[in-house]
Parts: structure tokens; sequence; C-alpha cells
DNA sequence: CGGGACCTTGACGCTCATCAATTGCAGTGG
DNA sequence: CCACTGCAATTGATGAGCGTCAAGGTCCCG
């Protein structure tokens, strides 16, 4: 409350774990005290490659950041899109080596702190291993969720459930109304996320838009029945975990 | 080393906890001293039904158990096969509803913990938050190579880097060789697995049998040369986070 | 011996991938 | 101001992979 620190950058990282987990305010304060160093990416680069070995525990600011794996074959899947206040990599993650790879889908700042020292700031404190156990758990469920979609929903489906997955967490991150929000992938992007070609995702869309389930363009969408999509998407918010438990 | 407890029946979920992240003694036998009441179920029971608030714990001691969910449209994915020594549930998923349900594939048995209790310990003991904190990375891991598997694998590549997954997790828990081990799925459990039906399964284990890829017959795998088999299913266990960090 | 899972196989059709142009648009430099 | 360039979106034609439907076949168990 009337503490005279200077804003740490982390703030809103901090206010996102606190809607799943309140920290009382020491646990706060020595989050705050955290002096990560920030990083800016433009459009495009890399934030952690594949075979890199990372050795920090990581926030993203602001921007979009998508996580995606190149197969032996050629082809791309893209396992995950970040938005602002996502963890990127948790502290016990940056110490392995990942065969997947972070890259801005818009001018990003990235947040890093050593992943030792927040290993051990975990330690100290009970309350912030928890809540990055309950964002790793959160995390989780929107894979589970994600292997979902691509196992079972038909191209349509699909894509309409990324939307009201991606709507909904836009708004909750403060990004806009789950109705109206930035969507900075173009549609080969969108088809490595979603399991298709750029060809299929782009009549895809346009169904959509034409039977006006959406309207789309310019890295933006919105959607003007919310409820309709919501039944077209079979999609329940429960799997995000945006109660705290 | 010296404890004079009865032994518990947490032991070889303990051991598997330390293979990712060792306890110190006291830690060890904090673990130990619980006291979780073991619950047997048939094959083909529920452990947990989806839309049931579970409270507990839960470990798997024996057996196999799937996750799974059922759309709208009367579809069904697995989204997790549960060996021995597993986590089925993290103390604070227990605290809420699922949308998804745990379901015997074999005789199983299965250690339950009141989720406040395991909380609590975890909160007095940061090593125990920390070791479930890995164990919860490793299960999203995981589940991003479900979604590549899904997104960006066909049929028979995808099938045999499942048969790869299991087979190495099977040989880590103890229950065999990963070029012999159990798979106690019909081939219609494996189709929802796979994201296939049950029909497409069949014909892509005939032809991976007939090429002596693999031995399929009777709940039983066995792989005549591993290094082709994972060759085919472009298979590296890096994301099975078999190692200490 | 009958019933019930589960596996197996064939015929056919639909989604979605592939290949290949073409269009639109923003940036860039002459 | 206008070619020029490059990336993304769009569209059409064709075909493959996998789904669907349907019919046995096999094995176990009561």
């Amino acid at each position: 409350m009337g503490q005279a620190n200077p804003p740490s950058p982390l703030a809103p990282f901090i206010a996102k774990l606190e809607r799943r987990c309140p920290l009382a305010p020491d646990d706060r304060e020595a989050l705050l005290a955290l002096t990560p160093s920030v990083q800016r990416h433009d459009a495009g680069r890399y934030v952690v490659r594949a075979g890199e070995q990372n050795l920090s525990f990581m926030v993203l600011l602001s921007g979009y950041v998508h996580r995606h794996r190149v197969l032996a074959n050629g082809s791309r899947q893209i396992v995950a899109v970040h938005l602002a206040g996502d963890l990127l990599i948790l502290p016990h993650t940056a110490m392995r080596r990942t065969t997947e790879s972070l890259q801005a889908l818009t001018p990003v700042k990235v947040a890093e702190v050593a992943a030792a020292s927040m290993i051990a700031l975990s330690r100290e404190r009970p309350a912030i291993a928890e809540a990055l156990l309950l964002e790793s758990i959160a995390d989780a469920s929107i894979f589970r969720e994600w292997v979902i979609n691509l196992g079972r929903r038909d191209a349509r489906t699909r894509t309409a459930h990324l939307l009201c997955e991606l709507g909904t967490r836009s708004a909750e991150s403060d990004l806009g109304n789950r109705t109206t929000f930035r969507l900075p992938l173009t549609q080969e992007q969108l088809a490595d996320v979603l399991g298709l070609t750029s060809v299929h995702v782009n009549r895809t869309l346009r169904g959509m838009k034409s039977s006006g389930l959406i309207d789309y363009g310019n890295g933006w969408v919105s959607v003007p029945d919310w409820t309709r999509l919501r039944k077209e998407a079979d999609f329940d918010d429960g799997y995000l975990c945006l109660d705290p438990a």
C-alpha cells in the first residue's frame, strides 16, 4: 500500500498472479523488489531459440509472443500464444534446454530475472511458490484444451474456439474486450496454431465472416454475437482457471 | 534411511518425485508420514467424473488411468494416460470443478490425501512445493508435445510417437522395458488419444506391424528396433523431463 | 452355445492438403 | 507520383488421408 518503491515493471504480472492467488503484502513486496532486466525485441525476433539453455525466469510485459516447434519434416506447430502479463519461462524450466522457440509476434518487452534468484525467492516464500504452481496448473489446463481442440473439433469449430479463448484472455489481461481484440497473427501463423494450412484457415475465416460469426481484418477480431460464437465453438471458459481457487 | 515407519503406499510416487527433485530426509519423512486413504476401482470405472468437485490430492499407485473429455457433439478426446506413480490431481486442482473425467483402464489403486493438508504441507516445506511444481511443469510439457503430435503429424508418425512415449514412461516407472510394455487401451481408446477413428487406428497399427516396426497384440507392445521406431516417430524424450533439473 | 467386446476389412465420401495463380496493399526508392 | 518489391490474403482445381457405414470374424466368458 504505502510503499515508496519505484514502480516495478512486473506490476501487471503480479496483479495477474494475484487474481488466481492473492498474496500477503510482504510477499507482494518481495516480488516488487525484484529488479528484472527488461529486453525489447522487434516483431519476428526470437526471444528464446530451440536448443538454447536460457537461465532466466521470464515474463512478457507487453506485446504478443508465440511458442512453437519445428518438426523434422519441416512443418511447424505453435503450442502457445502468450499475452502481456503471461509467464514465458518458469524458474525451473529455465534450467533446461528446450526444443521449442519463443518468437515475438509484435514488438515486445520481456522481463528477465535470474532463475536462481527466483528459485531462492520461492523457497523463502511459500506463497510465491504456490502462485507459480497455480500458474503452471492453469497453463497445463490450456494445453489440454488445445489437445481437445486439435483432436476432436473440425476446422470451423476449432478456429471459433481459439478466438473465444483469445478474446477471453485478452479481456482478462486488460487488452480489450472479449468481443473486440487484437489478433496479431498472419493466417499462416493461425494455421500453425490450429494444425491446418493457411489456405484452409483463409476459407474458414471467410466462411465465419460471411455467416456473420465474426468480423475479421487488419489484425483485429470483433464478435457481433458472443453467445453464438461461444456456442459454435463449444467454448466453456472453465479451463482458463480465471477464478481464484 | 533408518526410519521405522510402516511402508507408505506413497513410496513409489515419492521415489518418482525424487528422480526430478531430490528431497532432504525430513521432507521425505514428511511425505511418508501422510496417511492417504487408498481406493480401488475396477477397469472401466470412473475415478473422478466431470463436473464433480473433488477434494483430494490423488496419486495413482498401480494400474492405468486415462483422463478425457466428452464434447458437445458426442466425441471424446483422451488428454492423458497415467501410469502407476503419476500424480492424478494436484492439491490446488482438487479445489475446482473439472470438465474432464478420470477413468480406470485396468483395475487401479489410488491414494487420496485431503487437498487442504497437502497444501498445508507444501506451505510448511518449500521443497515439497518445489517438487510439485516440477511435476506440473513436466505434465505441461507432455501436453504440449501432444498438441504437436495432433497438430502436425500424420496417423502413423503420431501413433509411433505415442508408443515411444508410453514405452519410455513405462520404463521410467519400472513397469517394464521401453521395448516391451503393457498397453491396456482398446483401439477405440487409442483412437480417442490420437484424434483418429478406431478403424483408422486399426489400419495404422496393422501397417506398422506388417512393416516390422512394432509387434502388437493382447494389450502388449514390443519394439524390435527402438532406433527405427524412434526415427519414424520423430521422438525425442527431452520433453518428458526425465533428468533432474 | 450364445452374447458381447473387440478386432478386421471393404467400399465410398468428405475434409482438408497441395499446387499454383492472382489480387491487394504497404513500403521503398527513383 | 509512380514503378517496383514483398508479404499476406484470396481463389480455383485436384487429390490424399482419414472418416463413415456396414459386415463379418475372433475370442472370451457365462
